[in-house]
DNA sequence: ATAAATGCAAATAGTTTGCATGCCC
DNA sequence: GGGCATGCAAACTATTTGCATTTAT
């Protein structure tokens, strides 16, 4: 076995290619998410060859295939990041600063959807917005 | 007092126009998020000559105005529904039917984010997805 | 060898902007 | 009448697609 990654795109009859791995590991590093813009450019620098349609050809593949999650973040544009562990994302109207929620916190009103709906939540992903403990002093509502 | 729209731009020195009218109504009577291209297509039985820019512009003041809320669902791009209770979205992801969520439901867990991470949470909107009853059945997760 | 993936360039979708004209108050 | 708002056209941003070439297996 090479790396998980390569092997579970083999196993499905596809290939591992340098632009992939750097998309990879790119997410890997980051540790937050990250707009295809982002991603574009730190591409460049391992292969400047590398196109944006490649990027977004990459990032849809990574997404079907479970290795990369998309998430919504503000001003409607889809950001990536690597897919590990289950969480949600807070961040600050103000400030910008983006916080990791377990998504622990919101098994209990996924539950509460279940009885009241019937619908059975199968959110990967949601974002809440607010002020954070820093700008709520500075920012007039 | 004309219509409680048109004295709330008025009194902040904007005007009421036939195609903020026109958009306004066609969101009351939607009862439903609609994307800017459904509300332009809905605009051009009453209003012709209207223009893609002006639905832009208008959607912009609207929210501005807080006559209009935007939302984010699926694929990246923003919904607009008229200003009036507070809700949040639960949208089958198999057959697209989407249910109201009303805002008490979410008050709890505000609140523990707030204990728990110092934020103090105003996300206006909320989008949640899932499998709605009847689809359970026919879809292989 | 062969099918998958990339690079390049062009196309498309969605949204915004400049500017002259029109129209609400 | 004065200034806000619209229509028109063009610009812009983000993303997708066709096709020939390259490359992983």
């Amino acid at each position: 076995m090479i790396n998980p990654s390569t092997d579970r795109l083999r196993s499905q009859g596809y290939r591992m290619t340098p632009q992939r791995l750097v998309i990879l590991s790119i997410l890997e590093n980051a540790g937050r998410h990250l707009s295809p813009q982002e991603i574009f450019e730190r591409c460049r620098q391992a292969l400047p060859g590398m196109t944006e349609a490649t990027v977004y050809r990459t990032l849809n593949f990574l997404t079907e295939q479970g290795l990369v999650l998309p998430a919504h973040i503000g001003s409607g544009q889809l950001v990536y990041e690597i897919a590990s562990h289950e969480h949600h994302h807070l961040i600050c109207r103000a400030c910008g600063e983006t916080r990791e929620v377990d998504h622990a916190l919101l098994q209990s009103l996924y539950q509460q959807f279940q009885v009241s709906t019937g619908y059975r939540i199968d959110s990967m992903h949601v974002t809440f917005f607010g002020l954070c403990p820093a700008c709520q002093n500075t920012v007039v509502a």
